[in-house]
DNA sequence: GCGAAAATGATAGTAAAACTATTATTTGAA
DNA sequence: TTCAAATAATAGTTTTACTATCATTTTCGC
């Protein structure tokens, strides 16, 4: 069996739905690829227009700026790990397990699919390690907040939340340490790529399963004490 | 008694040293007065030459981008942490009063100062808060990196896993943690602000008091255990 | 299959940002 | 006082970020 997942994004993120035209998903399935090769300060719609073999003003038609094409891509794939957590939760009972396919899901590689029209898994995996916290750290963030653009994040957020709440009810911080798990499998995986210093990591240690022992030394810590 | 600090940045940051000059100086202080207004997106070389009544090329000979002169105000203010740390901790005996003061001095309001010519400290600590991320989530980290140009936050970094060590010799990840507390504190602090879903901030609280008990609990907690 | 509406392409243009270059003037150190 | 360095004034280029116009193509209801 073959499938394809998709997620229907808050439509105040974009003018024209990308998902309704062969273009439009052209343009995001190249903005990832490209935003991956450039980083986002280099990415331009200009050289977005030339990768996809359209023009500028095409673009524009189907989001304001490159910011929100950045958003659009961002809740598409905190969406796509809310659901493959609910997928990786379900039917499991122990909240030990529960809590440890979290960090899993938050510190490995999505799996790779290859459909031309899939998004690149690893690719946007490293946009969320990189580029996530720039759409919200922006001075209009109370402005675009307004309209749950946000909303997929905070889902995740709450999911997670609800996992830690479930595994110690007493533990009076399930939110705050549900972001802080995810910014800080973010900030940790690019530390020990780029900044080992920041770290505790080793030569001979992979990264992604540095980062996974750290976060869960130190949630089972917390909520076990 | 009246004294100022200011600490020598990495002169690899700069193309001339702005701590030489009176129009230098300038430039400095009032880049920080205009990111904490637009923040940095919006922040242009510009309008920086206009507030401080220079130009364009001037600011160019000091810096060869805005991004340089942000890693500047961030490498003085990641200094400027690490100086007043060393004066709280100095005398402190006690391990736990340590971290307790490392926890108060990430999270609350630096001492302000009238000075003309000394920098806004609420201006730097949002600015820390808001901005920090941008200097190392570029595509062009490693070549940054190599002239030591995130030293400061290393030497903070270490600073407080020293303290982590000596308060629990056994925990694995010192640093990790530390840069963890780091970034972590100007996390909350801005989703307490912005995004208070993705935190358990109750509207009594205050942010700065909330984001401290919740790294003082995670602390000690994870230390401890 | 036809006609209208919507989407796209082609082209052009503007405003601001991000620089670089040139020359004249000021200043401040030997 | 003098001469080198710093700054101001000015002007220019390239790129980015965006808007506008109109012709062409596609799509969808009938």
């Amino acid at each position: 069996m073959d499938f394809q997942v998709t997620f229907k994004v808050n439509s105040s993120i974009y003018l024209r739905d990308p998902e309704a035209s062969e273009l439009g998903k052209q343009i995001v399935k190249q903005a990832i690829d490209l935003i991956y090769e450039l980083g986002f300060e280099h990415f331009t719609f200009k050289k977005l227009a030339i990768q996809v073999n359209t023009t500028e003003a095409s673009i524009y038609r189907y989001f304001e700026n490159k910011h929100r094409l950045l958003l659009y891509i961002l809740n598409w794939y905190w969406s796509y790990i809310e659901f493959l957590m609910g997928f990786k939760l379900q039917n499991l009972e122990n909240p030990v397990i529960k809590l440890q396919s979290i960090i899993d899901l938050l510190t490995h590689e999505l799996p790779e699919s290859s459909g031309r029209l899939e998004y690149n898994k690893k690719f946007l995996n490293r946009i969320a390690i990189a580029e996530s916290s720039k759409v919200y750290l922006v001075k209009e963030v109370s402005e675009i907040n307004k309209n749950e653009v946000f909303k997929p994040y905070k889902d995740l957020c709450a999911t997670i939340a609800a996992v830690i709440s479930d595994y110690n009810p007493t533990y009076k911080y399930p939110r705050s340490l549900s972001s802080t798990l995810i910014e800080t499998s973010h900030n940790q995986q690019y530390f020990s790529n780029y900044l080992p210093r920041l770290t505790d990591v080793t030569q001979t240690d992979s990264n992604k399963d540095f980062v996974h022992d750290f976060l869960s030394d130190f949630v089972f810590k917390i909520l076990d004490k």
